[in-house]
Formats: C-alpha cells, sequence, structure tokens
DNA sequence: AATGAATGAGGATTCATTCAT
DNA sequence: GATGAATGAATCCTCATTCAT
C-alpha cells in the first residue's frame, strides 16, 4: 500500500534493523537482504533509499552516535560543576541505551568499519574528538594540566570496557562500570589536588 | 618434490600471511587466496593445512595470544616484587611487537570473528581471564579487596588504549600508554594505602 | 492539476530526451528513468505513455526517420532533373541534423535493437527499401540497368561513413562525407555514360 | 576432471561461444552466464580466466580482428602488384568467414562497445587505421593523391556492406559485395587514369 | 606434498515494470 | 494525469571449498 512520505519511514526502520541484524549475527557477514528482509521490504528499496550497503552502515552508525551524543548533551544539561559534568558523561556512555548487546556489536563493527571506509572513519575520529574535548574542557578546571592525560585514561577505559562488553566473558554491569571510570577518575583528581 | 617436515613451515607461513594480510588490508575481507599468495603457496595447500578459514583465523589468533603470553611470562620471570609484577605485565602488553598496526587490526579482527565463532570466542576469554587472574594474584598483596576492581580497570584501559590506537585518530604512542596505565595502577594504590 | 493534451507534448519531450541520452551515454545501458529524467517526469508516466522501453525506443527511431524523411522529400521538391535528385538525396543524408553525435548514436543503437526487436527491423527496413527505390527510379535514367548496383554502392557508402563517424576515428566533416558519394556517383556515370 | 593447461582450451572456448551467443542472441543483453554455458563451464570460471565481462568480449574481438588480419597478410602475400593488392584486401574483407551471420552480429556489437569502453574503441580505430594504411600504400601508384580519398570510399563501403549484413533486409551475397567494392575501385581508376 | 581446475552458493546492485493514491 | 512506492528478476562478480592429478 503505497503512501506519501514513506521515505523517513523506511529509513528508520532500515536503520533500526541495520543495529539489530548486526546484534543478532554477530557483525560481520550481515547481508543487505537481511536487513531489509527485518524492516519489511525488499533490498531493493533500501537500495533505493539509501544507495548501498555502506550508506546503510553509515546511517546506522549516524544514528547511534547521534543518539549517544543526544543523551550526553541532556545529561551535561542538567549538571552542576565540572566534577558533576564529568560525571554525567560517563554515566551517559553507560547509557541503558547503549549498554544494550545489539549496541555494542554494531559499536564493534563501526570500529572495523571504520579501518576500510573513509566516512565511518571520519564519522568515528569526530565521535572521539568530541568526548575528549568535553571531558577535557570540565577537567582542565578540575586537574589542570593533568586533564588530557586523564580524559584519555577514562576515554581509554570506556571503550575498553565497551569492548570487554561485547565480548560478554569478563563483563561488567551498568554500575560497575560507571563506578570504574569514576574511580580513576576520583583517585586522579585526589593526586592532582595533593599536589 | 615432496619435502619431509614441510607441515610446521607452511603453517607457520600462513600464519605470518594472514596477519600481515590483515594488516595490509582493513580487517573485512580477507581472503583465504590472498592469504595463501602471500605465504607463497596455493588456496588449496592452506585448506589442506587448516580445513579452512575459520581455522587460519583462528591459528593466527593463537600465534599472537601465544607471543603475548610469552612475552607476559618473560617479563614476570625477571620482575621483582608484586609492583614490578604487575607493571611488567602492563609494559609487556605494549611491547613493541604487539603494538604494530598489522597485530592491531588483528586483534581487533579477533575481537569480531569471536562474536560469531565460538572457539575464537573461548580463546579470547582464555587471554582475559589469565591476564585478570595475572594482575588480581599480585594486587591482592598491594590493595587487598580492591584488587579484582583495579585489575579490571587495568585491563580495560589496555584493551580501550589498543582499540583506539586501531583508528589512529587520537593515538599514543608506547610510553604514553605504559605511562596512563601505570598512572592509573600508582593513583590506585596511593588511595588503596591510605586507608 | 490535469491539463489537456498533454499527451502529445510529454511524448514529445521523451522522444528527444531519448536520443539526447542515448547520445549523452554510450548507446547501450540507457535507462528509462534517466530518459524521463532527462524529460522532466516520472518514469511511471514514460510508462503509461508509451508501454514500455521497446515502444520508447522506437518512438524515437521513428523521430528520427521522420525527420530524414521529411529532409528528403523537401530536397527532392525543389531538384530539377535526375542526377540533381540523386544528389540532392544524397546531401540530404548528410544534413547537419543527422550528423549530430548523438543522432548517429542512436542511429547505431537503432542498427543493434533491430537485431532483436521485430518492429525495429522492419522499420530501418522500411527506410533502406525507401531509399534504395527513390535511388533507383531516378538513377535509372542516368545508368540504365546499373541503376540498383549504383544505388547499392550509394546506399552502402552512406551507412559506412555514419558508421565511422560514430567512432569518431577516421572521421569526415559533411562537405568530405558529400563528396565522398558524389565522387562515386559522378564516377560510375561517366562509367555508365562511356559504353 | 581437472587437467593441467586448460587456460588457452577454455579461452579458446570462451571466445568461440561469445561470438555464437552474440549471433544468437540480438548482441545486446548477452550475459556472461549464457557465454558460459554455451562453452560449457561455469560463469565463475569464465570470471576466473578473463576477469571480467569486458574482456571477454575484448578477446572475442580481438580473436575476429586477429583472424581478419590475418586472412589480409595472406592475400596479400600472394599478390602480384598495386592493383592486385587491393583487390586482395578487399576479397578478404568479404571472405566467408567474415560474412558468418553471428560475426557481422559480433561487428556491430564491438562498434556499440567501442563507444563506452576504451580498450574497444581502441582495438576498432587500430583496425580502420591499419586497413586505410594498407590501401592508401597501395592506391597511392594507382591513383596519385586521390589515394586517401579512394582508401576512404572502399573502407566506406565496405562498413557500409556489413551494417547492412548485419539487418539482412536488402543484403549481398559474397561475390555481389565483391564486386561492388571493386566496381568503384576500378571506376575510380579510370577517372584517376585519364586526367 | 602440492596445485590448477572447477563450481555452487551467495551478495551487492540495477532496472523495467506495476500499483495505489 | 501523474507519481512515489515497491519489487521480482536478473546480472556481474567473489569466494570458500573440493577434487583429480
Amino acid at each position: 500500500m503505497p503512501k506519501l512520505g514513506m521515505e523517513p519511514i523506511r529509513r528508520e526502520a532500515l536503520v533500526k534493523a541495520t543495529i539489530a541484524e548486526i546484534g543478532a549475527r554477530g557483525a560481520l557477514d550481515v547481508t543487505v537482504s537481511q536487513i531489509a528482509k527485518r524492516a519489511g521490504m525488499s533490498s531493493a528499496l533500501a537500495h533505493h533509499y539509501f544507495g548501498g550497503k555502506e550508506q546503510i552502515f553509515l546511517a546506522a552508525m549516524r544514528h547511534i552516535l547521534g543518539v549517544y551524543g543526544a543523551q550526553v548533551r541532556a545529561a551535561l544539561a542538567v549538571a552542576d560543576g565540572p566534577r558533576a559534568r564529568v560525571e554525567a558523561i560517563v554515566k551517559a556512555s553507560f547509557e541503558h541505551e547503549n549498554f544494550r548487546a545489539e549496541v555494542i556489536a554494531a559499536w564493534l563493527n563501526f570500529y572495523v568499519q571504520a579501518q576500510t571506509s573513509q566516512d565511518a572513519w571520519r564519522l568515528l575520529r569526530i565521535y572521539q574528538r568530541r568526548l575528549q574535548s568535553n571531558l577535557v574542557h570540565d577537567l582542565r578546571q578540575l586537574a589542570g594540566d593533568r586533564a588530557p592525560a586523564i580524559a584519555q585514561g577514562i576515554g581509554a577505559m570506556i571503550d575498553g570496557v565497551y569492548i570487554r562488553q561485547a565480548l560478554a566473558g569478563l563483563s561488567l554491569d551498568r554500575a560497575q562500570a560507571v563506578a570504574l571510570a569514576l574511580g580513576y577518575l576520583d583517585r586522579e583528581l585526589d593526586a592532582a589536588g595533593q599536589q
């Protein structure tokens, strides 16, 4: 039943189906047909709307990064003071939404894709840069020159927890993940304060 | 002219070619033919020796993990005291050999593979468990009950630094990577000591 | 707002777009969507008016043949005597309009299509028959029994020059093309006259 | 039953199947699978040996041009004097082998392909140049400065007869085709001689 | 031991065509 | 009259894998 204005609906359905399919399968070997079938349409239509497989993946990636960015902004909006702001960023990173297995699988997939696709690489770098600059901005007031190093440490820890989650071998729950990163933050702030 | 004892030579050549090829290409899309050609043999022979693509990858993974394990053991052998032993593990993780771009690409690839392949998953989990138990063993004497958490933190940081390296966007050199992880360790030990 | 009498306008636009698109692309691989877009409408509408791709091509072919036929008739109308009439046909064949690259590309495309499509084949054969009978009619008075052979020769030369033009390798300008065919004609008439 | 040295056999089979298939179908729409099936192998093997569809077509083209070139050379080898040499070229062009419907269909197909493919274009241009220079070389002694023009005329006539043959509407047999071109030649030589 | 030969299965992509609105 | 929506069918191409030699 063709109607008008289907494009945004279809695009959204495809983006969600892509993430779900990456989660269901291993990340590799996800085909356009599988995604399209899950989204309830033909693979031809998926190509019609996105132009190709890579763009579908890219759109899914943008979606996830967009959601994450919105969560960070929302958390920052209600945070009071630099310490609270850093904590907000960390907590947003481990938000329920992001901690879903399929989202983590998608993340991992994007890392792999970023090694081949220029566009994917750029997108990921933007996320990393923004996270780093957000953290540095607030840490500067708390730890002075140590800010960049601490920001690196927090960022690495977040990514590390995620990749370990992707394996689900030695995994943490959300609270433990947050505690780990914030514990690191507090130790560093203590040390910086004592100098 | 069939030669005797070719098997180990061929297997090793294939394993090295696999890692090199993963590094040269993006990680994905590496074909058996490419690997075999790089190793100087036909793809049929590669199958003959390993049985299939997945097993070739698995062998490459085992090789990397084996080298890493040997480095850790070697470093531990000359380390004196728990603090030195933890430091040895961290330094071994960022050993030159492991920090090569192609090894990191292979590493990332294995993470992806571990989501599909039971065998790959088991292998990675063993590595994680061993690292964790090594760290906990020594940290126990330094930080008591905090040992598991700190071990998790160090492990996450190592993995996080690696995955960021894979993107080469915001990357660190070997010394910075070591400093980051050891800095975290020292803060935690300071905090644990003050209690 | 449905407009009245749109059909002829749409059809003409599609026919012209078809020829232009065949000229712009190589001849092959022209899609209905490309044609429709160039004609400023949806591909669905193109189908609505013509029924299918083949019929669109056929209409374009008819258009080109129609223009050519009109040019020949117009030239014949003012030609005086059989020699002048033959010359008029030759000149009309190399008329500026027909010598445009896109028309030649379309022409070549029609030859190819004529091997598959009955309708296209019929159309081309009608053109060839008419050209032949026109030429023979006038040549009869100039060269008697040699007329059919000379007509064949002139026809072949015209087609040959066109196909060589399509490649633009060893190509002639309009004047050279005319001179070539008329030179042949005069030699033949001389020879016929001497007997 | 895999044996060694299959490559040349397969390649030849594919080239012949390509020409046959182009002849059987219209020229357009010939697929690699059809060609491969006719050649008695899988389409994958066809790709393995040639790399892609275009190269298969190119090889078929080269084959036809090669056969034609050999025929011309053979005919020239036994021709005595410039007039006989020109006649030899014309006769070779209408050799039985070349006059087969499928070969003509392939020719036409190549003309179309030459508009898209650089390689095909180059190949055809080489053939045209060689024919032209062969003709001019001998005609120079017979008709002086008129040689290039006459060569153009003969070339155009040959191509024109071929393309008309492709349609099989108003077609000539081999003898008529030769007579047409040689008739043109003799008229031109007579005219040149009278001056 | 080693390989060229061979293929089946599948994957991305394109396109003419249909249909409900 | 006009179009966005939608798809089935096909096409080129790739690749892991098998097999006879």
